[in-house]
DNA sequence: TCTTTTACTTTCCTAAAGGTAACCCATAAT
DNA sequence: ATTATGGGTTACCTTTAGGAAAGTAAAAGA
């Protein structure tokens, strides 16, 4: 019965190194997290983007590609006059919601006691 | 009126902007979260996280430094029989507990996730 | 005195991340 | 016909991240 509950209990955490392992791989560099926030606000086109986050356009596609494939964007081809790609966050991005929040609330705290660290 | 209503807007989305690029450059990399999130359970000596982690003496003693340069952990000698250093998180780290908490919780719902999507 | 242990440091190397610049193709405007 | 725009791709380069292996220094144990 003990041990069973021990077998569990590492079993449990076991899960969850695995699941933070392949979350921080997820999202792992310098866009991610930007592209997920920027998107969360409404779709945008390539182009904008590119201009709102001043990234190049390779590095661009690229994570675009890699948040496609983990079902946290859509890339949508519109045939308006001029033809357009959007893309948009799907439903299944919004759990990510938290992550963004918590991690934008500690990073915005983060910079003042920094800032009053290096003051003082 | 509306013009302060915008800029205020504005001023806010630009600080968490800001924010989140600083939170995304502090966990930068494969190590930071899972060494917090270790380190969480109680204090560990170098050479158990060492072990723990399956990481390399300088990657960590670098990821070490850089924690606790952001006040997110301390760094203890403690003059036992034999002299041992001691890592342990901060109470400030303890702001980091959601940011923890969310990604693991999403990626242990991303892998089975991914896995279904694999199958089907 | 010799060996172990702990906590690193140093050197060397590979691979991933990211940037710049130039180019390509389709459509649209002039 | 020419140019501009959008959505990329390609080639090239630098920087950062990370791992392997060996070495170092201080203390403890045999």
């Amino acid at each position: 019965m003990l041990q069973l509950r021990c077998d569990d209990i590492n079993a449990d955490w076991k899960e969850r190194a695995l699941g933070l392992r392949d979350a921080v791989e997820l999202f792992r560099g310098k866009w991610k997290f930007v592209i997920l926030k920027t998107l969360a606000h409404g779709p945008l086109r390539f182009k904008d983007l590119q201009e709102k986050l001043n990234i190049s356009p390779k590095v661009l596609t690229r994570e675009l590609r890699e948040l496609e494939q983990n079902l946290l964007i859509v890339r949508t081809i519109r045939k308006m006059k001029q033809i357009s790609v959007e893309y948009a966050v799907t439903e299944y991005a919004r759990e990510t919601k938290w992550i963004l929040e918590t991690l934008i609330s500690f990073g915005e705290n983060h910079r003042k006691k920094i800032k009053a660290q290096v003051k003082a």
